[in-house]
DNA sequence: TGTTCATGG
DNA sequence: TATCCATGAACA
């Protein structure tokens, strides 16, 4: 699979986008390299205490019995994938691509073996260390300078490295707290960001049009995910505010994997696993979140979802309902869109990008909104960045994770900032390409003066 | 070098 | 026919 410009202006893209990355990879990120000193020594302690434990438990000692010769090495996925699958004989919970039994962190925690949650923590502690020792070797004078390529990724999204700026972690909140924590603007100065919401939904109804979809994303007053919520939850109360977690389980569980094309057993599986909690292999009363004052299980074996199997039939026809009556427009859109690609042998991407080549029925619907949505984003994040040098401003643009533009701001400028990044996503974009017929719109966020970017909070215009 | 696991969108 | 895209570490 290749994709080609087939447009001047779609080249262009390219070209003026490589040169305002690269001003922000110039300019970089600034680093503390006390404190990334200080969180490593606390990080080494906590992981040694983890490995220390493990390794004086039972569990260590029968794995250390079962391997010739010398000491298992704990760090080693397949060692351990080998021990518990072969010599130990437990039934995998899944398998990875190639038919081995997995041991992810779900898998692990499935076996529910104590010990192995010692290793599981250090696991963890290690993936935060990585991270600052990668800001550690890239930083120069206390600064670092993530590269941003726009020549590395399949459908002409970007990508970072040397440190990767676009996968930091953000979700955990203890790891949020260390990694982004190390990162400052310059002296006097405040991190910010803003972030497209829902671009890609926005730009897939550019293209499929479906006008419920578009319903959905022009009235404030409507939710998605909560309306999926309610369905795949079974909560009749339409007047009640869906409780987060659910609403964030059906759009993590159910509409995104749906989106990208997955299907409605992976979506059950997924939604008990990492979302409700409710151990398939033992539906049982009182287990899951908490739902009111009682779990979401009681809450659906109540409502005849008695058994995860029927729980499973039950998102079978949730899923049919999705694309059969809820968004049936976009669901002719993708049958449409993989019909012209196998009779053309390409597809072109509302920016002037050709995609030809093999390509899956899901790659097919999938890499032009991919593309096209963060090329919304370079547009924005060009014109900012020429926008900044003709007027002279103090506030520099640094980076950008997908969706999301990451400046340092002046803060006697940050009014004026603001103002244009709002004039130039929402309101320039959609004058500049008139295909976005979808309203845009962004969420800003804002660090304290000489603050982190741990720190960082709801930015009102 | 390919696989698996973590992280992010 | 069945989850899209990346980087990076560690291991075999």
């Amino acid at each position: 699979m290749t994709i080609n410009p087939r447009t001047i202006e779609a080249y262009k893209l390219l070209h003026d986008g490589t040169l305002a990355l690269a001003r922000a990879e110039r300019q970089g990120i600034r680093v503390d390299l006390d404190y990334v000193n200080e969180k490593k020594e606390y990080l080494i302690k906590k992981m040694n205490r983890f490995e220390q434990k493990f390794r004086s438990s039972d569990f260590h000692k029968h794995w250390k019995s079962s391997v010739k010769s010398k000491t298992p090495n704990i760090n080693s996925d397949s060692q351990l994938a080998n021990f518990l699958y072969n010599i130990k004989k437990l039934t995998p919970y899944k398998t990875t691509k190639s038919g081995q039994g997995s041991v992810d962190e779900e898998s692990l925690k499935q076996l529910n073996i104590p010990e192995l949650d010692l290793l599981l923590k250090k696991k963890k502690l290690k993936g935060i260390l990585d991270k600052l020792e990668g800001f550690e070797k890239e930083a120069t004078n206390g600064y670092m300078h993530p590269f941003f390529n726009l020549n590395t990724v399949i459908t002409y999204r970007s990508s970072s490295d040397s440190p990767n700026f676009q996968n930091i972690h953000k979700r955990d909140k203890e790891a949020n707290k260390i990694c982004r924590g190390a990162l400052f603007p310059r002296p006097g100065h405040q991190l910010f960001s803003a972030d497209f919401s829902g671009i890609e939904v926005r730009i897939a109804a550019c293209y499929h049009q479906d006008s419920n979809m578009i319903n959905y994303i022009k009235d404030p007053t409507s939710d998605m995910h909560g309306d999926m919520a309610k369905q795949i939850f079974i909560i009749d109360d339409f007047n009640k505010k869906i409780h987060s977690q659910l609403r964030q389980a059906a759009k993590n569980g159910f509409v995104f994997p749906q989106f990208y094309g997955d299907y409605y057993k992976n979506n059950a599986i997924g939604i008990c696993n990492d979302w409700i909690k409710l151990p398939q292999s033992r539906w049982k009363k009182g287990m899951g979140i908490e739902l009111d004052s009682h779990c979401i299980s009681d809450h659906l074996i109540s409502k005849g979802i008695s058994s995860f199997d029927k729980f499973v039939n039950h998102i079978k026809e949730i899923e049919y309902d999705f694309w059969n009556n809820r968004f049936f427009e976009y669901q002719k859109w993708k049958t449409r869109w993989w019909e012209s690609y196998k009779k053309y042998g390409y597809i072109d991407m509302k920016t002037g990008f050709r995609c030809s080549g093999g390509m899956s029925r899901n790659d097919c619907v999938n890499y032009p909104i991919q593309g096209t949505a963060f090329h919304c984003l370079l547009w924005c994040f060009i014109e900012l960045d020429r926008i900044s040098m003709q007027e002279n401003w103090d506030t520099k643009l640094i980076g950008q994770i997908h969706d999301d533009i990451v400046m340092d701001v002046n803060p006697d400028e940050l009014e004026h900032v603001t103002k244009t990044i709002k004039r130039v996503t929402c309101e320039d974009l959609p004058k500049h390409w008139d295909w976005i017929n979808i309203p845009l719109d962004i969420e800003m966020e804002l660090c304290p003066i000489d603050g982190s970017w741990a720190d960082k909070s709801v930015y009102e215009l």
